[in-house]
RNA sequence: GGUGUCAUAGCUCAGUUGGUAGAGCAAAGGACUGAAAAUCCUUGUGUCCCCGGUUCGAUUCCUGGUGACACCA
């Protein structure tokens, strides 16, 4: 029998989790997780990860497994959940993925191209070099040593520039050279359920998750990762709010509006994002 | 009740020495190959509170009205 992956996806709050359950429950699957923050043991009431009773009710993959203090991407994620996904397929016909991260889950059903791992001293020195040269510097130097980079890319975006940059330089051969590998074919089918709401019911439903987030103690969560800050997985909405609060940038009530907005704004860009994605079937929920 | 100030985009406000107006935020649209809850790009017509007056022309000046705020009673 053909194996088949069930993937669903959709904006923040649209109520993947709850639907995630109910599917995996229907199909003897556990739920393998697509959330680039969830996976953070460290993160739990900031992300909406699902709840113990939850976890407890369908084995769930990849939340909290790792720690923000590891460095973590789209492509360790393709690696890791590709070696569970085979694991599993051995013992089940159908399984159940969800998840928010556009990224993560483009990178397992088509395969990034085999990049070496970030040299992250060599960004840092980029990014270095982009706050003392500006943006105009580091990309005449793309336009030298890549130039088809330089033309494809968004030369407006900094940490593209950046990145493009980092891997040409890091490995002596061009990014763009590296970009035309062909999708990976993936030893299983796959089915992408896209989950929407009317917009302003899906704003209400962030706004409101947002107030019982905050109800849960999100802000004392908040305050034990001062120290982390500064790491990637901590530049997360709901958490650079509160530190900005912390730094007396603005009262605690404006905190909480901006990670509603930031959130509403962060729901959008996912919907965007999958927009071009013609495998999603999509389906509207209510109520 | 009196005096004064204000009334412009969904919100906060700028502006037009009289030639029908523009910022920030909100909102909407878009991009996306190891930071992706990241990062970046695009989009501003609205009875310029209402009725009159002056004027070739009023959102702008003037009379009156309405509303908000402040101070005085």
């Amino acid at each position: 029998m053909q194996k088949e992956l069930t993937i669903i996806l959709g904006p923040t709050g649209v109520g993947k989790t709850d639907y995630s359950i109910e599917l995996a429950r229907e199909y003897g699957s556990p739920i393998i997780n697509c959330d680039s923050r969830q996976i953070y043991r460290e993160m739990d009431i900031g992300t909406a990860s699902p709840t113990a009773g939850q976890l407890e009710m369908v084995r769930h993959y990849f939340i909290h497994t790792h720690s923000v203090t590891q460095y973590y991407t789209a492509g360790l994620y393709e690696l890791e959940a590709m070696a569970l996904l085979e694991e599993l397929f051995k013992t089940h016909d159908r399984l159940v993925m969800v998840g928010g991260s556009g990224m993560y889950i483009d990178a397992l059903c088509n395969g990034l191209d085999d990049f070496p791992p970030a040299d992250l001293q060599l960004r840092d020195s980029l990014m270095k070099r982009l706050e003392e040269e500006g943006l105009e510097g580091l990309r005449n130097e793309l336009r030298i040593l890549d130039r088809v980079s330089y033309d494809t890319i968004d030369i407006a975006n900094p940490q593209r520039v950046v990145r493009a940059l980092e891997v040409t330089l890091q490995t002596g051969r061009k990014f763009s050279d590296w970009k035309s590998a062909p999708k990976k074919v993936r030893p299983f089918a796959i089915r992408k359920i896209g989950i929407n709401r009317d917009r302003t019911e899906l704003y209400g439903r962030i706004n409101r998750r947002v107030d019982m987030m905050m109800e849960a103690g999100l802000l004392a969560e908040v305050e034990s990762l001062l120290q982390y800050r500064d790491l990637p997985a901590l530049k997360t909405v709901g958490y650079r709010e509160i530190f900005e609060y912390m730094d007396g940038k603005h009262s605690l009530e404006t905190a909480v509006e901006l990670i509603k907005r930031n959130s509403r704004h962060y729901a959008k860009k996912q919907l965007t994002y999958w927009g071009r994605d013609k495998d999603i079937v999509w389906m509207q929920m209510k109520g």
